[in-house]
DNA sequence: TTGAAAGCGCTAACAC
DNA sequence: GTGTTAGCGCTTTCAA
């Protein structure tokens, strides 16, 4: 069985203390420079490692931050925890991935395990079914540092970075209008989440500000963000099976935006009949047949930020009090 | 600051020994049922969750699995990941995810911290770069248990699981062939991976068996593996400049599925002119266009034997001496 | 049936 | 400049 070196052999083989071993080893201001040389010698001959497993235990501090998203196959997230990680590395940060598939048990056990692993804090985009922050409350308030990002939460006051939701929704939404369209539907995520509020608002607001009546028979709400295909199909099949069917569709989420075409496709509907846009940060969106007008998210700076602000709270000396939303702006891309 | 309930919170308020507690919580024999009673429901009251830490610290071992891809971005591994942890969590462990984006320095960080962090086992599936395998022989020898999946090496003798690359590789190209093309170009990966060659024997088998010669100007090796845009571009542009050019292209990995049809649609290129096959796991393949006939590999399976396999190593009470390598077959999808 | 004590690997007071 | 001791949270002999 694997049994790695520790201070304690080396101290045996040295005839030394352990304490005086441990100073030495790091560097310690108090250990004689021979001392330290026959240490740092004898420890690089048997390779010894620090055991970060005893240091956690000892310092309750792990080095390590925990990052908890819906989904990883969502480009959204994955781009958002390259960002993270840049940043994490450099700084000498750990970084332990989970995903909860928009299942808030899975959110609740995800969270509790990175806790009890004692992650110095907590990188968290809630999952969608999540109407319960109890659990979330009472780590913050025990002292767990987190940071929200994209999917954030009014209830916990703490840094929190997003997107520009209801600008990136205003103007994909216009621009539908600006090409004509004028009976333009939604396709929208679940309700709970803090995103698919702002967007609906970008794009009600779009429709008031070019006096096109709003027609709430044009929503369909997928409460299973598009995890459940066959919900978005249905969703798109009703609103194009209507007398006044629309004339163009504006989607509100990721994979809801990736579920809408497909079921575009399946109906063979041609896309000059109805137009599309939506949030989208696949990396292939460019790509997709029927083509859509998206509004992009900047995933990786986002990560970046989420982490530099968690760091921020990690090694802060003073309990912080003064917190900061941050909104990044989106970027709309036509179709050509 | 953050200090959830321990073993000794609970003996000093129930006036109890740790060891009572402790027994108790694990539901012990030789505590009475009064006793028992009482602990679970102070614990149940605290909130009391046990310090796996500690645990780690006391046991050497952690009831998790560290898991090393090159990409989370890749849907080939996301999926992946999604069949490991369903496996995982049913049997009471916990997965620490991480990326390489295909550097080999970045494997070796990862695997290391890993290692340090005492994980009870690692699912590795190989960075693109990686030639030196010593590390993980070093670790591999010293008794941590190691599966590798999807990019496996002949290095280290332990389970694996793979796709049947050849076959995948042989059908694509024989469905070229069936559909009428003769001149069949190869985009393939990095050469050091072993998926790149079996991938590479399929194609030249059915060539071979549909007496097509093989011409060795046809072949474009991007050693980026897709991760470099600018080179699948480069190669493609390359390929269809040629006087006696390509009528078909299969591909061998997915990224370079992506970059291929990408460069095809920004050359303008007329999906009748030239035909493509490749290897993709994206779940919106069937969306893209140009579209492509596609190759796709059981990945979330693949992740579930990879840590049953995983699991039978760290669990088995003698050392395993027998080891199996694992092949799944592939699906082929044919554009319609 | 319960408790006391030692120890996993490490560090930090507090001696000397 | 170096050693002793105690303790992080937990389990596990051994003793009672």
């Amino acid at each position: 069985m694997y049994k790695p070196a520790t201070i304690k052999d080396i101290a045996l083989a040295l005839k030394l203390s352990p304490s005086t071993v441990s100073r030495a080893l790091r560097d310690g201001y108090e250990i004689s420079t021979a001392t330290k040389k026959v240490v740092m010698e004898y420890a690089k001959k048997v390779n010894y490692q620090s055991n970060p497993i005893a240091l956690s235990l000892k310092n309750r501090r792990s080095y390590s931050i925990g990052i908890v998203v819906p989904k990883l196959a969502n480009s959204f997230f994955s781009q958002a925890i390259a960002g993270i990680e840049s940043i994490a590395y450099e700084r000498g940060y750990h970084t332990i991935i989970t995903q909860t598939h928009d299942s808030s048990e899975r959110e609740l056990i995800n969270v509790n395990h990175l806790a009890q692993r004692s992650v110095d804090g907590l990188l968290i985009s809630m999952s969608a079914g999540t109407s319960d922050y109890g659990f979330l409350k009472q780590l913050h308030n025990d002292g767990l540092p987190i940071v929200f990002f994209d999917r954030i939460i009014d209830e916990i006051e703490t840094f929190k970075v997003t997107s520009d939701n209801f600008s990136g929704a205003y103007n994909a939404t216009e621009s539908l209008i600006k090409s004509g369209r004028k009976k333009i539907a939604l396709l929208s995520n679940a309700p709970q989440l803090s995103i698919t509020n702002e967007r609906l608002s970008g794009y009600m607001k779009a429709l008031a500000d070019y006096h096109i009546p709003f027609r709430a028979e044009l929503i369909r709400n997928c409460s299973k963000g598009g995890n459940d295909y066959q919900e978005v199909e249905d969703a798109v099949k009703d609103l194009l099976a209507a007398t006044d069917k629309p004339d163009a569709i504006f989607i509100s989420s990721d994979r809801i935006s990736i579920s809408c075409i497909r079921a575009l496709k399946s109906l063979n509907f041609d896309p000059k009949e109805i137009a599309i846009a939506g949030f989208s940060n696949s990396d292939v969106v460019d790509l997709l047949h029927p083509s859509l007008s998206y509004v992009k998210q900047k995933s990786f700076e986002m990560g970046q930020i989420a982490v530099e602000m968690l760091l921020r709270l990690i090694e802060s000396k003073y309990p912080i009090t003064e917190f900061e939303t941050k909104i990044l702006d989106t970027e709309l891309h036509l179709i050509k």
